[in-house]
DNA sequence: AGCACGCCGACT
DNA sequence: GTCGGCGTGCTC
């Protein structure tokens, strides 16, 4: 018997171990078994598939252990697993990494043993070797981390491999499970004195310990009231020490227990549902079950504010009482307190939440519950797309436009709303995609049928949505040099907002005090030494920063060019916002949500927090205030510079300046009236702002198209985005270079053949991207420009050379 | 991911 | 002439 396992490495393909007679029966997929690979590493790999037949081409080791005696996972995993590895370009292997938490990923650690029959003459040991023969002789046993902090170095691999030439100790691989449960110390009162007349003797003849007595009581009176009594509970509620309670215990008259107890806080199991669909809503979710029976998928088009949640809502329950499972995903950041209160409140103990800021142990104990079934919605960003769910009926994509469903860095480089329609696909689970500003892909997918459209165009309660005006900061009279930050217009829109009460939220999407210096004598603008940007000037930390490394500088003083000492600061960002609006409205209280001022992820519920309750009367910041959040008295948005969002070149940015602007706009007037939205902009023509002041989508993709009418319909299919990863940075220039110069990659998908781009991720089939890993010398990467030369590339490119688009002219699907 | 092997520049 | 850097290839 032979196993095909799933090793958590980057490895080219799914290795083979042959399972020992004994074991074979303990053997099935999804179990994680532990083997050797190369000299002496041990990893827990998963079993895939079970081959009765003896691979040819290699001899197959024997599997060391087995670690499970049922299975970590559901075929229908595995299955997604070589789904992700074969449409995102990866190895199975990195995969598991992501998909597991760590805390059941087994690796060993090595341990250095001592050798008992060395000599203890250590006479020819240089100092390093002496330091840890010394420890290994007084403990027997050291750990690769304990070397490392005797030896206070990384590079202890040459050391140890001298130490075990001179025969001073060898090592030993160990694997280690690092899940733990988490204890607590229960106290009970010894059967003994369960006997009321005995427990009363016992009372009645107390003699000596006093305190012993008072904690014997408070425990009692603890039982009584809670149930259970736990040892912090009844030492604090006695006052007593932990020695005084151990005193007891050795008595024989309380018993102090350790019991496994679950780390999330669980609550009662119980749907509430404590509201009616309008007639709009209850027609949508008419169409979207209807829709169902047609087609898995079904995209939900609700304008902001349109109640899409409450449809989930809804929908979460039926499947619930059909006793299936839900996946509720949201971006990252659109997890907040806000949508969770919401959601356990009405499903209470059914509900669980996954991301990846979960700390490992907790991660352990909601995928075993999502397994068991005990879990019945998970709330979860992209990786809760990984859980063993036992039977999913539904997956909900929220906010399915965002780009964060895409995982970057490192592989798999997945998007969840993809990889979790083809998840639902083998449950036959239904899929619910929902955003105010659907994605080009899922817009073009409901086009052409392959996605059942359902949509909400009105909003909740019939408030209408916003009116939204367009001030030319051209025809701005008395405008300083450069751009003017807060026009009249919107200033006195402000105003108007504070008076009645009602919030105000300016968006900018620059964070920092002000985007670049200029030297006023020659024109040199500071730029980050590796990326060749401008660099903002930060005024709360006086430091410039790069915001494409995030690399900090001092403030330059001194042109580098000509050695001047006057500069002018140029444009703003969120920093300078902020300042200018107190000065124009110094008794309004004003907060910023930006990424400098939300530094944990606490900061940032508290903030929304305080917005919620009007605290805060007016909130400056980026496009972290747009997502996924309702604030009911927000009544006026200003967008301050429209420019920097319109004025890109990149080829989906008219997609995600509408998506951008249109979810920024939905802020405004939510519940109570309608609101108002000022966008401040000199490029008045542009066309995205059309669409945007109607709140116009079902065209946009037809103006994305044609602003590229050299292509067909869909305009993206044939993009593709390469990314150059080179530690140095002329030879990422060097590639970029080869593709601006017209010339051609061979998008070959082996990873170990000769020095030749090699294709690494793939985002969906409509724009892929591809990594590519060139040489480091010179004289391979001309060897290599001959081999990109079959193809013709037109290309596009942001002037920074991490990031190139091209555009091949043959359809690498 | 490790680890081995082999190639080139910096030291006894 | 050797040490050690890193680039490359292999691990069932």
């Amino acid at each position: 018997m032979f196993v095909e396992v799933i090793i958590p490495l980057a490895l080219p393909k799914n290795y083979t171990w042959a399972v020992p007679e004994h074991m074979q029966a303990a053997v099935q997929p999804g179990i994680r078994v532990e083997v050797v690979l190369g000299k002496n590493k041990r990893y827990a790999g998963i079993i895939k598939k079970i081959l009765a037949v003896k691979p040819e081409a290699f001899q197959p080791k024997d599997i060391l252990n087995i670690l499970d005696t049922e299975p970590l996972l559901y075929p229908q995993q595995l299955q997604l697993w070589e789904w992700i590895a074969q449409y995102y370009m990866c190895s199975e292997g990195e995969v598991m990494q992501a998909a597991i938490p760590s805390n059941l990923k087994l690796s060993s650690e090595s341990i250095l043993i001592w050798n008992e029959e060395r000599s203890y003459d250590f006479s020819d040991l240089s100092d390093t070797e002496y330091v840890i023969a010394e420890a290994l002789e007084m403990k027997k046993e050291l750990r690769l981390s304990e070397v490392q902090q005797l030896i206070d170095s990384s590079n202890t691999y040459p050391v140890i491999k001298r130490l075990i030439e001179k025969g001073v100790c060898h090592v030993w691989e160990e694997l280690k499970d690092k899940y733990k449960e988490k204890t607590e110390t229960y106290i009970t009162l010894s059967p003994l004195y369960h006997d009321e007349s005995k427990l009363a003797d016992l009372l009645n003849n107390w003699s000596k310990a006093p305190k012993q007595m008072e904690l014997l009581l408070a425990y009692l009176h603890l039982v009584k009231t809670e149930g259970e009594v736990t040892q912090p509970q009844l030492l604090k509620k006695s006052n007593a020490s932990a020695a005084q309670l151990k005193g007891l215990c050795d008595k024989g008259i309380l018993i102090s227990e350790k019991r496994a107890v679950d780390r999330i806080r669980t609550l009662p199991k119980n749907i509430q549902i404590d509201f009616t669909l309008s007639e709009v809503q209850e027609k949508a979710l008419q169409e979207i079950r209807s829709g169902f029976s047609e087609k898995p998928v079904c995209l939900l088009h609700g304008v902001t504010a349109s109640g899409k949640t409450e449809i989930y809502t809804k929908l979460i329950e039926e499947v619930i009482k059909e006793g299936k499972q839900v996946l509720y995903m949201l971006p990252e950041i659109a997890l907040t307190s806000q949508i969770i209160r919401r959601l356990q409140k009405h499903f209470g103990g059914y509900i669980a939440i996954y991301h990846s800021k979960f700390n490992p142990n907790e991660r352990v104990e909601i995928w075993n519950k999502v397994k068991s079934g005990e879990t019945k919605v998970v709330l979860g960003a992209r990786s809760s797309l990984f859980l063993p769910f036992k039977e999913l009926g539904l997956v909900i994509a929220d906010e399915e436009h965002d780009a964060s469903y895409k995982q970057q860095e490192p592989a798999p480089r997945y998007h969840a709303r993809d990889a979790a329609i083809y998840y639902a696909s083998l449950f036959k689970a239904n899929v619910l995609l929902g955003s105010a500003t659907p994605s080009i892909e899922s817009y073009y997918n409901s086009d052409q049928q392959k996605y059942n459209l359902v949509k909400l165009e009105e909003r909740f309660g019939q408030v209408e949505l916003p009116q939204i005006s367009i001030i030319d900061i051209k025809k701005v009279p008395n405008k300083e040099k450069g751009k003017i930050a807060l026009t009249p217009a919107l200033i006195s829109a402000i105003d108007t907002s504070l008076q009645q009460k009602k919030q105000v939220i300016l968006f900018q999407n620059r964070r920092g005090y002000s985007p670049y210096l200029i030297c006023n004598t020659c024109g040199w603008i500071p730029q980050c030494q590796h990326c060749d940007v401008t660099l903002t000037y930060h005024k709360a930390k006086n430091k410039l920063s790069c915001h494409y490394c995030g690399t900090s500088y001092p403030v330059i003083n001194t042109c580098a060019a000509c050695g001047s000492h006057d500069f002018t600061q140029k444009n703003f960002g969120t920093e300078k916002i902020e300042e200018l609006v107190s000065e124009a409205f110094p008794d309004a209280k004003i907060a910023r949500m930006d990424y400098d001022s939300i530094k944990g992820k606490n900061d940032h519920d508290a903030l929304i927090k305080l917005f919620e309750q009007q605290r805060v009367d007016i909130l400056v910041g980026t496009q972290m205030v747009v997502k996924g959040l309702d604030f009911e008295h927000v009544n006026l948005v200003g967008i301050v510079d429209a420019d920097g969002i319109l004025n890109f070149t990149d080829f989906r940015v008219n997609e995600r300046a509408f998506q951008l602007m249109e979810q920024v706009s939905g802020r405004a007037g939510r519940k109570d009236g309608k609101g108002t939205v000022l966008i401040q902009v000199s490029n008045v023509h542009h066309p995205v702002l059309q669409f945007v002041k109607e709140h116009n989508y079902n065209h946009l993709y037809v103006f994305e198209l044609g602003n590229r009418k050299q292509f067909d319909y869909p305009p993206f299919t044939r993009l593709i985005q390469v990314t150059f990863k080179h530690k140095e940075k002329h030879i990422a220039e060097e590639a970029a270079n080869i593709m601006l110069l017209g010339l051609k990659a061979n998008f070959g998908t082996e990873s170990n053949g000769p020095a030749q781009p090699v294709v690494e991720r793939v985002r969906n089939q409509y724009l892929w991207e591809i990594l590519i890993k060139l040489p480091k010398d010179a004289k391979r990467i001309n060897q290599c420009k001959r081999e990109i030369q079959q193809q013709t590339i037109i290309i596009q490119s942001n002037k920074r050379y991490r990031s190139v688009t091209i555009l091949p002219d043959v359809d690498p699907v």
